[in-house]
DNA sequence: CCGAATCTGTAGCACTCGCTACATTTACAT
DNA sequence: ATGTAAATGTAGCGAGTGCTACAGATTCGG
């Protein structure tokens, strides 16, 4: 179900699609989740995990020699196809977040707030204020996948130039 | 129809609520717009330009006296909830461009074209590259507002001091 | 004034949506 | 073995989807 939402969104996710890529059926899913909102929710954290596991698993828990190099790494990332799919539907979250969708704010909020952990964690030894960096290096990591989607890369490219010069 | 759009977004825009808030009927949507794509193309076409009017309206293209303080004009209308609704929809369409939707990312792209040119013309005086000073400062922009719609203005707030410090 | 082209209302089709009622099967503790 | 609870399959409901067939209404040039 996680590979059906990362490949097809989560807008056009119903119940019956989702079972079949499960291999069960719609009256199975209602029954074991609840509903598709209990799904969706249990559903989401999953895929959240996943991320983080993928992220941890590129890129080990180490202070970075510059904040350059850091978003050099992230980016070669966070970039891959793979893991573009899942800052896409992060972002349909966060997109229909602002619509009633309590719920999904609340998520949204969740995982922006584990990824600046996750930043500062490897943000370079000598860096004041660690925290703040991160915060602004994941805003700009978020308007970059903005452009990368709207497919204007080079956009995204010479924005990282001017934000974050090579040394 | 376009009200409608912004209060409730794209995915949920189905033909009949459309017609109501038009007060016409879905058979006179088809006939007049030739099918539901082809009244959305229009449609965000339509609100693309509303939107450009109502920036225009707010900054007049005049050089800023420095980036911070054009980020902050900038930012005090796009923050503003009646912008704030176009900018949610408008990334509402650019999280659906990735998956097939080329119509939407041709969207997507001109639309940001647009921006990039937009804060191009508003870049101080003395900006040695104003075109990627602006490419950069919507790069960010985008972000803020990806941190505003998840309900974090505060990691917005660092990330705006740590990127543009005031002098 | 009339024929033709342009509009618009009514009704409906074939489909998907989330969800449920009901019956049946399976698993397991006693 | 039997009673009970968990699990599953079948069928369907009411609502909504994009879209269309058909029939009237309106407009306008000749």
């Amino acid at each position: 179900m996680a590979a059906h939402v990362l490949d097809h969104g989560l807008t056009s996710a119903s119940l019956r699609p989702l079972a079949r890529a499960a291999g069960t059926s719609d009256r199975m899913l209602v029954y074991h989740f609840g509903s598709k909102d209990g799904l969706i929710a249990e559903l989401l954290v999953t895929i959240a995990n996943d991320l983080t596991r993928k992220l941890d698993g590129a890129l080990p828990p180490e202070k970075a020699d510059d904040k350059r190099a850091l978003l050099d790494k992230v980016l070669a990332v966070v970039r891959s196809p793979v893991v573009a799919a899942y800052i896409r539907l992060w972002r349909e979250v966060v997109a229909t977040a602002g619509l009633g969708q309590e719920a999904h704010r609340k998520t949204a909020a969740d995982i922006i707030e584990g990824y600046v952990a996750w930043l500062e964690r490897r943000m370079p030894a000598d860096e004041p204020r660690p925290r703040e960096a991160a915060m602004a290096m994941l805003t700009v990591i978020e308007g970059i996948h903005v452009m990368d989607s709207a497919g204007l890369p080079t956009v995204a490219d010479a924005s990282i130039e001017t934000l974050y010069p090579r040394a």
